[in-house]
DNA sequence: TAAACTTGATAACATATGTTATCGCCCTAA
DNA sequence: TTAGGGCGATAACATATGTTATCAAGTTTA
């Protein structure tokens, strides 16, 4: 979110870059938790290598909503707007290097920014950005059907597919994993007669 | 959006009294069309008596995700942002009073208050807001079945079903409207034990 | 007032998806 | 090297939901 905007907003680079030395490098291992569901953010993430996901627990069941890889940022906004405990647990699913910025320096940063009027502009960006993005998964799971949003992954992002394993997907999806073979067979059959 | 945080923040509040006079009242019939999807929002609206919803269109088959009732007020905030075509149709579903401010108006307003400390703060606290209710939305809709969004729906927000007609709700629960009797049957059924 | 719509319930049948169990493959730890 | 665990495919069966058609009651319109 932030470290991404510094060529589009270059008034507010000074800014960004007197933080640079908190971030805290950290290589983990698969499974790391960076954020646990039900505990207020405590850390800007960046994703140096690797990926990892964001889901949340029903009934002991995690459900998958959403993948980031390499030179991706992310937070908890409300978690960190309004300190509310996070609706996300966000995992490694490979082994990864990702940097950390504390809340205290974010809270500070964004301390400075608020009298930028760049930074508005900036916040407003952004904002519409994560809308756009929960309406259109949340548009696209009233909309498609599981084969569908299959053939969207396909299509679009491919390296999820290569990358995440088959579960994971399955549960992004919104099917089990027995439906995902079948999905997959479907679709290989369909292929097979050209 | 706008005009409900006066109370909030006042600082803000001359600022968004100057623009109180380019509201167009407005009295419509039902399903009169106050936004088109496709099209860029042009104004923002609040409702003064009536309601509202918000659906886009998937093969000729409307899907409402939303509604809208007295005094709320909305945008389809990354059309305005972004000057993007709209996701959504907004519709009255019963005869309303909506105010208007043209999209010319808001720009200014925005224009003036983007060095407003306190706006940033606004927008930081609505941004949040609106990322919150999709997100909730979003993940009702995994992690529920229709017949606990309806449940839902009965508890938290029973004024909808008094006031809007099934098939909009059958659609916003995401079930035709065969599914949705069938789901009210089964609930009848059961109270009627006890 | 009668005709035409709209809304909602219901039945019969079709399809999509979940559940459980089994198998095979690959990888890793002892 | 072998035993166990994670992962994915598949089959058989169960359940949830969609589709189409029909009916009844209420509402709007000519």
């Amino acid at each position: 979110m932030l470290f991404h905007f510094k060529d589009q907003f270059p008034q507010l680079k000074p800014f960004l870059d007197k933080y640079l030395e908190f971030l805290k490098r950290l290589e983990v291992p698969t499974k790391t938790v960076l954020l646990e569901e039900g505990k207020v953010s405590q850390n800007y993430i960046y994703i140096e290598k690797g990926c990892v996901r964001a889901f949340f627990n029903n009934n002991g069941e995690a459900k998958t909503v959403q993948f980031f890889f390499e030179n991706e940022g992310l937070t908890s906004f409300e978690s960190f707007i309004n300190n509310s405990p996070s609706l996300l647990t966000i995992e490694t699913i490979e082994p990864s290097v990702v940097y950390l910025l504390p809340k205290k320096y974010v809270t500070e940063l964004v301390k400075e920014l608020v009298n930028e009027p760049e930074f508005t502009q900036l916040i407003l960006q952004v904002s519409a950005g994560r809308q756009m993005h929960y309406m259109n998964e949340f548009f696209s799971f009233i909309r498609d059907t599981p084969e569908q949003r299959y053939q969207n992954l396909l299509n679009n992002r491919p390296h999820i597919i290569q990358r995440v394993p088959q579960h994971y997907i399955a549960s992004y999806l919104g099917v089990t994993t027995v439906h995902l073979s079948r999905i997959k067979r479907k679709i290989a059959k369909g292929k097979s007669h050209f």
